[in-house]
DNA sequence: TATTGTTATACTCTATAACTATA
DNA sequence: TATAGTTATAGAGTATAACAATA
């Protein structure tokens, strides 16, 4: 029996090989810069970009991050000009954040440049292994949000 | 078509998708702390108790960290009694690292009561996305030291 | 000279608590 | 009173650079 396997037959070995995998994609992620975003930034943008007009409670809420850890966020893509805050029509309190088209224009580029060391990564894997992740990653986007 | 299919059928979606979940858990994971012990320490203290008398840096490169990050995370499990540094019977400049029966007691104790939060979010998946999630592992963990 | 490990230092990300403005 | 957002502050985790000891 192969380590892997040990790993992952049982339940509770399923979750501790994830969490350290997870601890440990996490940790070399952050190391590749890529985009001059860091992986909070470009998420924050990547869900203003498909759901318009959210305030930065529903982004926060989306992120699953605390809401002055996202005012930060925020604060740093304003900065770059990537989004713009309206204040909201009716309630004085909210403000309403939009992707400017520069922001736009950086999701579109970083998608096609990918998102360079975890897709040379993937591309060092099989077929049938990313297939494999393919239907994974919804999963542990469900797993991200719950 | 929805979110999570446009989001990974694309090299580039799959790669931005994963990255994104990643994030989202470490976050989540990092908001847990089950067992008095981080994520990494509790990564380089099972990594210790696979492989027997690594040394700092062989630990290190084991769990992707740089050399002076591993030296606090050693720090802090010597300092609850959790492994042992012993000199290399050879090479002067070496330390040897072991887990300490306490150490062992710890990490059985912990797959006992499994990886509280996310074994519980395991349980509230199905049994196929269990299984999809079982063939992921080994992948992610290899992804992990890439 | 090269390597191992540590210390010194600083940065990033995130959190909680307290505050302001509006509802 | 309750909610949205921000500011102030602190802590965890990690990194790079510089150093000491040994090979």
């Amino acid at each position: 029996m192969n380590m892997a396997m040990s790993q992952t037959r049982s339940r509770a070995g399923l979750a501790e090989g994830l969490r350290i995998s997870i601890a440990r994609l996490s940790r070399r992620l952050r190391a590749q810069t890529t985009s001059g975003l860091s992986v909070g930034q470009h998420a924050a943008l990547a869900a203003l970009d498909r759901h318009h007009s959210m305030s930065p409670r529903e982004l926060a809420d989306h992120e699953k991050m605390q809401p002055p850890s996202m005012t930060r966020v925020i604060a740093a893509l304003e900065e770059q000009e990537l989004l713009v805050r309206t204040p909201h029509p009716t309630d004085g309190r909210q403000v309403l954040l939009d992707v400017t088209d520069k922001g736009r224009e950086l999701l579109r580029e970083q998608r096609r440049r990918k998102q360079a060391w975890l897709s040379q990564r993937l591309e060092e894997l099989t077929a049938e292994e990313r297939a494999i992740l393919r239907q994974a990653a919804p999963i542990l986007e469900k797993l991200s949000r719950a």
